[in-house]
DNA sequence: GAAAAATGACACCATGATGGTATCATTTAC
DNA sequence: GTAAATGATACCATCATGGTGTCATTTTTC
């Protein structure tokens, strides 16, 4: 069971690589160069990463990526939904096929209160609070 | 993300069907008519039970299977240990190829935190409280 | 202007976990 | 003896994930 996706734990480790270089324009070669990542792989995330805002890109010979957020503003949570999807614990795994019980079914209930928990938790997890947490 | 994968979403639901008639015999047959769960995969599933000394079987005709364990004693975390194998979230995904990094890496810490937490609460969810909750 | 080095946009593939079925042997009540 | 159950397994289909490859386009540099 892994809560953290691969592609979600790529995207944190180039984000915590270009935070310190804030302005600066990254390749993915040079992320290819120091973090050892699969390259390909690494290009795709980027490209969410571009899509949904965090950095911007510059095409072209000696372009790249730079990093537009503010660290303490990239919340663990957020990469997950973009990389993972929705994050929901407690969803029922049966489409009315089989409960019927959605207001009794005690699993369901207990697994969201967990969940909200779990939500509440990963929210406060920023890009910020990892560097500080790497000392 | 699914936390509790179907399996032990289905033993959940053989043992709550079952605790109310603790000391009787119930066979695969008495599930899949009350419950419609797949047959095939629930009988796996209660052998799995069996193996686990939450059940005893009865072979034979009107054979079937007795709940032993007290519902207060069925801890959902160990359903979900026996079906899902052990629940760690914060297990590093690289094994020393990438990382390195295992005292420093600042996921790892946050999310290792986070584990016990939920490990905490799913270790107080109990078949007896979840037939309490149904109310 | 041409080559090199980068991103954009996809299509593709391999693998493993999960959900589910099927089969055959054995046991036991009637 | 037959029906109905478990024991034990082998098997299969599907899907998510991790990862690769390709082609077009852009832009710097010479």
């Amino acid at each position: 069971m892994h809560l953290l996706a691969r592609s979600t734990d790529y995207a944190v480790r180039a984000l915590l690589y270009m935070a310190p270089k804030r302005g600066e324009v990254v390749s993915t070669s040079d992320l290819d160069r120091d973090l050892k990542l699969p390259r390909p792989f690494m290009r795709r995330i980027l490209q969410v990463l571009q899509k949904q805002g965090y950095l911007s890109s510059v095409k072209g010979h000696k372009g790249g990526f730079r990093l537009l957020m503010a660290p303490g503003k990239i919340r663990l949570i957020d990469l997950m939904r973009a990389f993972q999807g929705e994050i929901s614990l407690g969803d029922c795994l049966f489409k009315k096929k089989v409960c019927g019980c959605v207001k009794t079914c005690p699993l369901r209930h207990e697994i969201k209160d967990l969940e909200s928990v779990v939500l509440g938790r990963l929210s406060n997890i920023t890009i910020s609070r990892l560097m500080q947490g790497a000392s």
